[in-house]
RNA sequence: GCCAGCGUAGCUCAGCUGGUAGAGCAACUCAUUCGUAAUGAGUAGGUCUAGGGUUCGAAUCCCUACGCUGGCUCCA
């Protein structure tokens, strides 16, 4: 006899015999909202399936986040039939859903532009409000292809011909069907609130030898707020633009014609960037660990040796003297490789901690670089820890107390990744296996959530990542702490044991920032450029109201400058209203402002940057509270903490 | 590198179907000396990304190169 299907819907269980789920629905009258259900922890179907005997589905809303997928691959769908519509003789390639919204790649002699997505957006809503029922079925593999054949989609025919299955699944609403897994929701009329947001190239399955076909990318929520949400989102992304903040502060500008892909730190941007690096000093030399300087520029021998003649050539710049082939390093630790050979090492010099605030250089193609986030030349925080095999855990954990710290000192929450043994991995399986069991349990340790991606990591060793996430929600990913089995192998490196013999130590790679460059791009967005204090270009500005007060506004100004506080005069004749702006514009934390009631109190009134006025307060007063915000690194004003 | 879009003053942008460049902000000068997000007047500033072509005439049309933007790909 068969068993009974399970149905789990709001906390209710119903059991059922065979049929397709939407009739099973329609039988015990469960409310109309539920568009699919879900299997074991992953597996998501719609109402088209049909459950297996004894199987347990728990049934899922459209308002629900888990019907994410199914509505935005319906809305896929429905661009693809409002395209069909609209231009003749497009081919359709591939149409998934992607983290916040969809796209389908579509082959289509005319060029598509805005106005032609507003076009296929009022299109759509048509198809919307028409309410067309879904319909699945499936078909022979030589009936599909001989479909797909006669409806001129070559691209579909390829998918099923790459596919070892001899049934297709396919989707039709109306005028318009479609190769697809599934699942959907099921009519046109159930989903609503989406916009399409861009068009560009992209090769056929990713390579680049195939035919490039335009991807138009959308989004869509359930719930409208939410889509004006993302959308909001978007908006405030742009506004923050590193690359345009950058500039209007005076941070660094960009020269593409003279160094592309190269960065220029102005004076203010410096600043922010020295403050980093005293804090990573600081904080390193506390974690023990040693700091050192390499050359830029080393023999191509180097890095034959290395491997990275082999595997990297092709992103490095190469340089000749004197008939020798000189190669500018796009990575830090052959160098610091070199400095662990210069002598023989005991076990008891373990581990060693060597970092250095390495510059690199990589030749990225010129269409992937992108201000401050993707440079050709960049500094990593750069670490290499020699160490042996059974230290790397609790080096971990120390890597990831400084990670820690470094993060929570700009307010990023963060997400861990472990990526484990790809299949062109190198070293024995059981140096893998305690390796990746070291990075686990060093996880463990401390408490922390991870997700495994498994094969994910490089072939000399498995890594961890970490992702931050901003102040508006996007994550980044900065450190990464690798194992590394190879480089030890390929130059020999040894050190002298308890035991009076030889071992091979194991490296581990590891950066915190990522790279300066990157890490302030990321700061600048994240800030929207309104700094704390402590890394702040300019921590308080002094505003003289007019020209009487200038020699006051000056006298000041060195008060706040010989307790260390970076301070500016604006000592121009304009109104009060116009230097506020401006300091308010450059996102000055503080500004002191001074006139007849200051001068005659020996006070200054201070503004904050929030456009809060904390009326006026002693000068000893206000350099105390500064003094303990910045030596704090508060994230927030102290005005407003305490 | 590839696809698409774009390239006009330091910045943001006008400049219709070709008739030899315009605004606001910034800068500079002068006046103003002002109490919490823009005082007024004046001055200066452009080989319209570069090179070629079509034309009596090109910022405008065509071609090529370079750069930028969004993606593909790659990555810190």
């Amino acid at each position: 006899m068969s068993h009974l299907i399970k149905l789990i819907f709001n906390g209710k269980e119903y059991e059922t015999s065979s049929g397709v789920l939407k009739n099973i629905i329609r039988e015990l009258g469960i409310d109309s909202k539920v568009v699919g259900g879900k299997i074991g922890n992953k597996t998501l179907v719609d109402l088209f399936y049909e459950p297996n005997d004894g199987e347990q589905i728990e049934l899922i809303t459209i308002d629900s986040p888990q019907a994410m997928p199914l509505y935005r691959h319906t809305m896929a769908h429905i661009m693809a039939q409002a395209i069909q519509r609209l231009y003749k003789g497009v081919k359709f390639a591939i149409g998934p859903t992607i983290e916040n919204g969809f796209y389908y790649d579509v082959d289509l002699p005319k060029t598509l532009n805005e106005d032609d997505l507003k076009l296929i957006e009022k299109e759509m809503n048509k198809i919307i409000e028409e309410d067309i029922s879904l319909e699945h079925f499936v078909m022979k593999r030589d009936e599909a292809i001989q479909y797909f054949e006669e409806k001129n989609q070559p691209y579909k025919v390829e998918l099923i011909k790459d596919l070892n299955t001899e049934t297709l699944s396919i989707y039709r609403q109306g005028d318009f069907t479609d190769l697809c897994r599934g699942p959907h929701v099921p009519s046109t009329g159930l989903v609503k609130n989406f916009k399409l947001l861009s068009v560009s190239g992209a090769y056929w399955r990713g390579d680049e030898h195939n035919k490039m076909l335009q991807r138009i990318y959308g989004t869509a929520f359930y719930r409208k707020e939410d889509l004006g949400a993302y959308l909001k989102m978007l908006e405030e992304a742009e506004k923050r633009d590193h690359r345009k903040i950058g500039p209007q502060l005076d941070l660094f500008s960009l020269h593409p014609d003279v160094a592309p892909g190269m960065i220029f730190f102005h004076p203010k941007g410096t600043i922010i960037r020295r403050e980093l690096e005293k804090f990573w000093r600081e904080e390193h030399t506390k974690a023990g660990y040693v700091e050192v300087i390499t050359p830029m520029v080393m023999n191509e021998t180097l890095w034959r040796q290395s491997g990275h003649w082999d595997h990297y050539r092709d992103n490095m710049y190469f340089t000749e003297k004197e008939e020798q082939s000189y190669a500018i390093k796009p990575m830090n630790c052959p160098g610091h490789i070199m400095i662990y050979k210069t002598k023989s090492h005991s076990y008891r010099d373990l581990p060693l901690r060597m970092c250095e605030l390495g510059t690199v250089h990589r030749y990225e193609r010129s269409g992937v670089v992108h201000g401050l986030f993707r440079a050709r030349a960049f500094t990593q925080d750069d670490a290499h820890i020699f160490c042996a095999q059974k230290q790397i855990e609790s080096e971990i954990v120390g890597i990831i107390d400084l990670i820690d710290k470094t993060y929570k000192l700009f307010g990023f929450p963060y997400k861990v990744e472990l990526s484990t043994k790809p299949d062109d991995a190198m070293g024995s399986d059981e140096i893998w296996e305690a390796s990746t069991t070291a990075l686990k349990s060093a996880l463990e340790h401390l408490g922390m959530e991870y997700q495994v991606n498994e094969g994910d990591g490089a072939f000399y060793g498995p890594k961890i990542d970490f992702h931050v996430r901003d102040s508006i929600g996007r994550t980044w990913q900065c450190a990464t702490i690798q194992l590394d089995f190879l480089m030890p192998e390929r130059f020999d490196l040894n050190y002298t044991g308890s035991d009076n013999i030889e071992h091979r130590p194991v490296m581990i790679h590891r950066v915190i920032y990522g790279s300066l460059e990157r890490f302030i791009g990321i700061l600048i967005e994240h800030y929207a450029g309104a700094f704390p204090a402590w890394i702040a270009p300019v921590q308080a500005i002094v505003l003289p109201i007019s020209e009487k007060h200038v020699e006051y506004a000056l006298k000041i100004g060195k008060q706040l400058e010989d307790s260390g506080i970076r301070v500016e005069i604006d000592e121009r004749s304009q109104k009060i209203g116009y230097k506020i702006r401006e300091a308010q514009l450059k996102k000055v934390p503080y500004m002191l402002i001074v006139g007849n009631r200051e001068m005659e109190s020996d006070s200054i009134a201070v503004r904050m940057r929030s456009g809060k006025d904390l009326g006026s307060m002693k000068v000893h007063e206000f350099i105390e509270k500064i003094s303990e915000e910045i030596k704090e690194k508060y994230q927030k004003s102290i005005f407003e903490v305490k």
